[in-house]
DNA sequence: TAATATTTGTACGTATGTATG
DNA sequence: TCATACATACGTACAAATATT
């Protein structure tokens, strides 16, 4: 075998920041789309010219941005460009500092209701019919739902989510949703709302409704903050509870 | 000391995705702030009782949200917990798909306007004396910046993030923030502003901060849509000749 | 300033688990 | 059931950056 030296390869930057952007580059040039399959890691590494450790550890980096996505004994993909990185970040900074994570859960609040206030008169003037009864079904899921005390989270975020699906940017459902999902890991922190909150949050998801479809953006607003009031009561309390 | 738990090797779960938990449980119970200086490699390995090649990929995965920071030589750190992996993936879909990227670019820019005009009333009332003299500071380097043909980039930044700063909200600071390096990373494919258009961006700031300075809040929002009428101008004009 | 130890980065070989046909 | 392709995991060795003496 021949003892040939390797050329000094750029050990300016570091390998494996190199591989990542590489990979990236090879994304975006083949115009792949989520979902479409990589190289393996075999090829990457002969193509790319690195040891399998610094490709594997570049794809960990890609894989947890979802920038790709892996599955063991099938192959590497590219993934779907979600926001769980967001997410990871945000309620890893919830559980860290806990004092905090009452504080990121307020941010948290204000920016959602900051959004279906901002975005209220677009809401409401893009809403058709079909959207209307579908949220209205969603409504009556979570009236049925909290009279028999299940949990209704996930037709409270299938509501929101639909609510603004129809605005056309794509960045705020996104975010609305990462900031669901950290919100769903964060906030059992503060205990269980009452049954008197539950009603309370579940009546203003009504009245948005109503709103809309009177295309009301005063009344709107006014549920929106409705429907937020008790959740920042809860905030407030155990943040004072803390102290 | 340390109060890091060895569990019997879930070796039929991915024991990369154990070690990230652990690692992020470490920090937590240990109460580890940014900066602070985790067990090296070795250390972790033995306790943790993973290979180093499990190891460095959990490393990777946490190193990319900025959980953790790694220094070559050095050792490894608590991370910043930035949003810097929010920016990742929002220029990477950005770059991914040429033609939904003005998309993205609007979309962002539709949020950082939503931020502004929606904390209207509570940026106006919160904003003291110094802090209306220092944006006056800057929309002065502003104007010079743009008579002489400088990059008014950092100023700009620093601008709008002195303007949320007094919200008290750490999310929509940070947001923008992200959004901004997106927005510096992506727009380049839009083409320069033109001196009158970059004119029309100058005056809209400094007219931002005359409204917030005799409370005006309805000449506050409307100075911050004048602010983003050349962007948004931009962007269409940009996607027609796409088309 | 220089030598040395510590720590992370890269490479490679081997064995094993997992999905697919 | 079996075979193949692929990712996962381990261990060792050495290179490169940094810290320490």
């Amino acid at each position: 075998m021949r003892t040939e030296i390797k050329p000094a390869r750029p050990s300016r930057a570091l390998l494996r920041q190199a591989v990542t952007e590489q990979i990236k580059a090879y994304i975006i040039d083949n115009r792949l789309k989520p979902g479409d399959p990589l190289p393996t890691e075999a090829e990457l590494c002969e193509a790319l010219n690195a040891s399998r450790s610094s490709l594997r550890e570049a794809i960990k980096t890609l894989a947890a941005l979802d920038i790709v996505e892996v599955r063991h004994g099938s192959g590497t993909f590219v993934g779907r460009l979600s926001l769980s990185a967001l997410v990871e970040s945000l309620t890893f900074r919830g559980l860290l500092s806990p004092g905090d994570d009452f504080r990121i859960l307020l941010d948290l609040i204000e920016v959602r209701q900051l959004f279906e206030q901002g975005m209220a008169t677009r809401i409401i003037e893009r809403l058709d019919d079909a959207q209307l009864s579908k949220l209205e079904d969603l409504v009556g899921e979570l009236e049925q739902r909290s009279a028999t005390g299940e949990s209704f989270v996930e037709t409270d975020h299938a509501f929101h989510h639909l609510l603004m699906q129809p605005l056309g940017n794509q960045l705020i459902c996104q975010l609305t949703g990462a900031f669901w999902d950290v919100y769903a890991i964060v906030a059992p922190h503060l205990g269980m709302a009452n049954r008197e909150e539950e009603a309370e949050t579940v009546a203003a998801h009504r009245a948005m409704v109503e709103a809309a479809r009177s295309r009301d953006v005063e009344a709107f607003a006014a549920a929106v903050a409705a429907h937020y009031a008790p959740v920042r009561r809860r905030i407030a309390a155990a943040t004072r509870a803390e102290e």
